[in-house]
RNA sequence: CGGUGAGUAGCGCAGCCUGGUAGCGCACCUGCCUUGGGAGCAGGGGGUCGCUGGUUCGAUUCCAGUCUCACCGACCA
């Protein structure tokens, strides 16, 4: 590819709304253009990496036993209405009619769609396991679209769908498409961890997330120093404390703490740590329900574990006048003694084995001290609820710490079960002539948000330094100065041979200043550069100059083709 | 949807307080010069100042409304 007649339009300067870093390097290096809020042109080096990155994660579907085709953008309600997601999908699902007024959105996701097709082409026991996938335009209304392809509106998503036909089979197509997840982000040379998650609006029995490890990343996520357990952090199971104090219970005591609201405040005046507290929370559903959770008081309250284990479809902190009905009492005074309504009281596993408590009185400005469960107040039940910290013994092996990271999510896999085949009644029949449902999984890969977090995770001051396997281009070949016709012949013959041999060169032949040439082509990321320049040529020689690295290496141009070529396949050497 | 901030040339910004029809850097075009890390000189093109209305002889500037964008939050494969 000629430099001069391609379309890499590089910026100096940052554009002001750009706040990540990869947003910003892929706007100054040409390779996206915003249209709307999180809507992007995929200019022709943005649109080249997608590529390389797309054909990665289309070799490991296809050896995973995962069969391609596509599916519309463009859906009818009716599919959605079937599956009660029409409803229960809220905003998010951009709903709009045609000319005769029937109700259509842009696909999300595509359950209802794929299931929609294997409920009328399969029928039996024989034809399955099926997995079907398709690299295609997502629309997702989000609430607030940022970070340029991170998180937009309109992305590329490759989803796949397993067709099982019991539970067990469907756990080995789950197995399959996790470990083909492993080798395409270990193929694009990606720091990630695979963790435990939860499952969300698209349902399900477990799921497992990729998280490609970075600072900006959204999500945060746990992980073993000594065994494999890993979870995003709304997952993350906290560990069980040895449980049962010795100390014998004292008398219960109700004591003045004026204005003390913050754990903090009452553990400093009552001269205890905060340890020896209860932090109390009173939480309510989308339909008024409420429930109480009681926590150490230096622990968080992990309100997903909470909303899981209530069954509530939204969770949130109750309002004044709601705590107020059923405690008597404004926040900071708050216990589980003497409440005015019967309302669930669930306490952290944790709760479990402290004794003489100090907790809220349900007054203001008053606590009690040594409060003791069963003697002054009942829970419901013992939950984990809390959120886990660094630090944290590991749920899952004697001897391991938790660490924590930020993560982006590039890939989610799920096992569905029968959630939609039930709804959409997808069935087959099996070896005896029975009707049975079908089991699901489905798994995603963001496209766009994976090469978006491969920038993230490898760039440096002078702009991206691009993994080969899904750079735009294996190298360059930029010619020092264009009107010296050696510099010129002898680069054009690099090119041409490299092409030649398989290898995608952008020949930077541009009329410009050699330092424009560098930064242009350190910016978009170019793995090798190959400079030739009369100096080097008087000696025979050419530079190779390694991106990742900032090695340099002084070629003869006989050795340099070949050189570039054996550094080219090296890096392609573990992929297969 | 709540909070904060911003909309002036393709990008980054100034001007607005104190009204008089718009400027700087980068980019772009022409010429000269230069060629191993975003050179230099000279000349040039490009703007309904987000939109609508109001005040005024006159509005980028003051007032009201509205739209859009970004950030924080809530939300979310």
């Amino acid at each position: 590819m000629l430099y001069s007649r391609y379309f890499i339009p590089t910026t100096k300067e940052t554009p002001s709304d750009a706040e990540v870093v990869s947003h910003q390097l892929m706007l100054r290096a040409g390779m996206i253009r915003k249209l709307a809020s999180g809507i992007y042109n995929y200019l022709p080096l943005g649109l080249r990496s997608i590529r390389k990155f797309e054909n990665i994660v289309r070799e490991e579907m296809n050896k995973a036993d995962a069969i391609e085709m596509l599916m519309p953008s463009v859906q009818p309600a009716e599919l959605w209405q079937e599956s009660g997601r029409w409803a229960f999908y809220g905003k998010e699902l951009l709903r709009f009619k045609d000319r005769k007024e029937a109700e259509f959105c842009m696909g999300p996701t595509h359950e209802e769609v794929i299931t929609d097709m294997v409920r009328r082409e399969i029928k039996s026991y024989r034809q399955m396991p099926l997995n079907f996938y398709q690299i295609q335009t997502k629309f997702r209304d989000e609430i607030r679209p940022r970070f340029g392809l991170m998180r937009g509106r309109e992305f590329i998503m490759k989803d796949a769908y397993s067709f099982d036909v019991d539970s067990a089979a469907a756990d080995l197509s789950y197995e399959k498409m996790y470990n083909a997840y492993m080798r395409i982000f270990e193929r694009c040379g990606l720091n990630f961890r695979a963790v435990e998650a939860d499952t969300g609006s698209i349902g399900g029995s477990s799921s497992h997330e990729f998280m490609v490890l970075a600072d900006s990343g959204e999500d945060a996520i746990v992980s073993c120093d000594a065994c494999r357990y890993a979870a995003n952090i709304e997952k993350a199971e906290s560990p069980l404390y040895s449980v049962g104090s010795n100390a014998s219970a004292e008398p219960l005591q109700k004591v003045s703490t004026p204005a003390m609201k913050t754990i903090a405040d009452v553990a400093a005046f009552l001269n205890v740590t905060a340890d020896n507290t209860i932090k109390t929370l009173v939480y309510a559903s989308d339909n008024g329900d409420l429930a109480m959770a009681l926590l150490r008081g230096d622990h968080e309250l992990n309100e997903l574990k909470l909303k899981n284990y209530l069954g509530w479809d939204e969770i949130q902190m109750a309002s004044e006048e709601q705590i107020l009905a059923c405690t008597g009492s404004p926040v900071g005074f708050l216990g589980p003694i003497g409440l005015k309504q019967d309302i669930p009281v669930i306490a952290d596993r944790v709760v479990q084995g402290m004794t003489n408590l100090v907790l809220g009185a349900n007054e203001v400005d008053q606590h009690f001290i040594n409060a003791n469960r069963g003697r002054d107040f009942e829970v419901s039940g013992f939950v984990d609820i809390r959120t886990v910290e660094a630090g944290d013994a590991c749920p899952r092996c004697d001897t391991g710490k938790l660490e924590m990271w930020r993560g982006i999510e590039v890939g989610h896999v799920f096992k569905l079960g029968t959630k939609y085949s039930k709804a959409l009644n997808a069935t087959y029949l099996d070896a005896n002539g029975r009707e049975q449902i079908i089991f699901m999984g489905c798994y995603g890969i963001g496209i766009g948000r994976t090469v978006a977090a491969a920038i993230e995770q490898n760039h440096d001051e002078n702009g991206i330094i691009f993994p080969i396997p899904i750079a735009p281009f294996h190298c360059s070949v930029v010619a020092v100065n264009t009107k010296d016709a050696g510099v010129m012949a002898a680069a054009e013959e690099i090119y041409f041979c490299l092409e030649k041999l398989g290898v995608e060169v952008l020949f930077d032949d541009r009329d410009e200043r050699p330092g424009v040439k560098f930064k242009d082509n350190d910016l978009i990321g170019i793995p090798l550069r190959i400079v030739v320049g009369s100096k080097g040529l008087a000696e025979g020689k050419v530079e190779v100059k390694i991106r990742s690295t900032g090695e340099v290496l002084s070629l003869s141009l006989d050795e340099v083709v070949t050189t570039v070529k054996q550094l080219i396949d090296t890096a392609f050497a573990h992929q297969e």
